[in-house]
DNA sequence: ATCTATTTTTAGATTTGTCTAAATTTAATT
DNA sequence: AATTAAATTTAGACAAATCTAAAAATAGAT
């Protein structure tokens, strides 16, 4: 193996696990500097603390992640690049799955998981001109573009709407299979226009108007569905 | 892990080395219960034959291959389901990566070799209708289908036509980059109608006739390429 | 039929990513 | 400040997939 290749392997290439655990502490927030504890990382990601202390150990040698024993590990800032460029490309790839191939917003995640690490910088840019360059997923997150740029929403939580306001529907929090596929079967999906009529103080569920007819949800349903205020 | 797990991951779970060893065994000819040495596999894979005895074990036992010390390897009736399905894959996506993201067809397999591991019938399947249920890779290799299936066709390789016959250009015999760049450089494409104009004895060459013009090929050429033949 | 060259396998080591159990450090409480 | 509970790391082991070097089996040639 030639020396440019040696530097290659060392600083570029990144096995899947890797890939997983840079993805995991992004989703925990320590993309801003904060550092996050090895337990939480594993809890995440259903495995032992101790395997979280010998990969943060690794990344931290590729210059990835910033580590202190016993402090946690936080991302450098080769390291968020690198959590968004996988992110983009579940996302891309979610959107892939729902507007190609007909997948529902309940099926897509297992497969982008898979998909996500594949490696070729000319696939993923072509698939984003073939989706017309989406900005958000099925599930309304956002995709970073190409030079690790979100766009970030105005949004808030229906549940943090005040009475009467209204708002389109523009994306989930939880985006668990349960949780999307009890849209589904209430008819709520990303784009419906929402109205707060009424707020209920015992449990903090919610009456609200959505396309003309009147319902009832549930705090923890409010609580997971982003909404976009109309002013 | 429950029971049914245990049966799931023995039986039906295979790892991508697995995956390929597989499906290089089907290329050398295991298919047809023809044993194929560890060197001929090793050598395919660059690869050492003392890895490839062990993987001939491993698959043994999962009942994919038949395996006897110092005889070499055959693929079992599983063994050829399982290579069809991932050459199935491998080829789908090489025509995704050409009719729907603009790959040339030298640039797909190193692609395709990554995307052929994903395990998602539901995406094969959906991949396959989205492509209109492709017959041909672009290199006008079959796609076996979903039952393993392969439709072989009446084509012979342009070096054995005769002199005066013609007929349609519909793949290749060596699919390596140099050489489909070559082919691309001469406006050689599977479509063409072609006709065998001479042969020269001295070195195998031919001259022929393609798209109204004339001109002169190797026989190393003429050695990869398929024709069907015009009867 | 024996010998020899080649092929193939075995044995033991390595790397990656994981685990368990024990040891260490930190943080919270008195 | 000392103690203790919780979090974290270390040490040692394991499975997968590979390698090298040595041993064993096969096949070809005399």
């Amino acid at each position: 193996m030639s020396n440019k290749n040696v530097f290659l392997k060392k600083y570029f290439l990144m096995t899947r696990s890797e890939e997983n655990y840079l993805k995991t502490i992004f989703h925990l927030g320590g993309g801003d500097a904060k550092s996050i504890t090895t337990n939480a990382i594993a809890e995440q990601m259903e495995t032992k603390p101790s395997s979280v202390t010998d990969m943060a150990k690794k990344l931290s040698e590729k210059g990835l992640v910033d580590y202190v024993r016993y402090q946690g590990v936080s991302l450098t800032d080769v390291g968020v690049k690198t959590a968004l460029s996988i992110i983009r490309k579940h996302r891309l790839w979610e959107v892939f799955l729902v507007k190609k191939l007909d997948f529902t917003w309940d099926e897509v995640h297992e497969v982008a998981e898979q998909l996500e690490h594949i490696k070729s910088e000319k696939l993923i840019d072509k698939l984003d001109e073939l989706l017309e360059f989406p900005k958000h997923d099925p599930h309304g997150d956002p995709i970073p573009t190409k030079d690790g740029k979100f766009q970030e929403r105005d949004e808030k939580l229906l549940s943090e709407m005040p009475i009467n306001s209204q708002g389109v529907c523009v994306g989930v929090k939880d985006s668990s299979v349960p949780f999307l596929k009890f849209l589904d079967k209430n008819k709520i999906a990303l784009g419906n226009t929402i109205k707060v009529l009424d707020k209920e103080d015992f449990d903090n569920s919610l009456r609200i108007q959505m396309d003309g007819k009147e319902m009832r949800i549930s705090h923890q349903i409010a609580a997971n569905l982003y909404v976009k205020k109309n002013d």
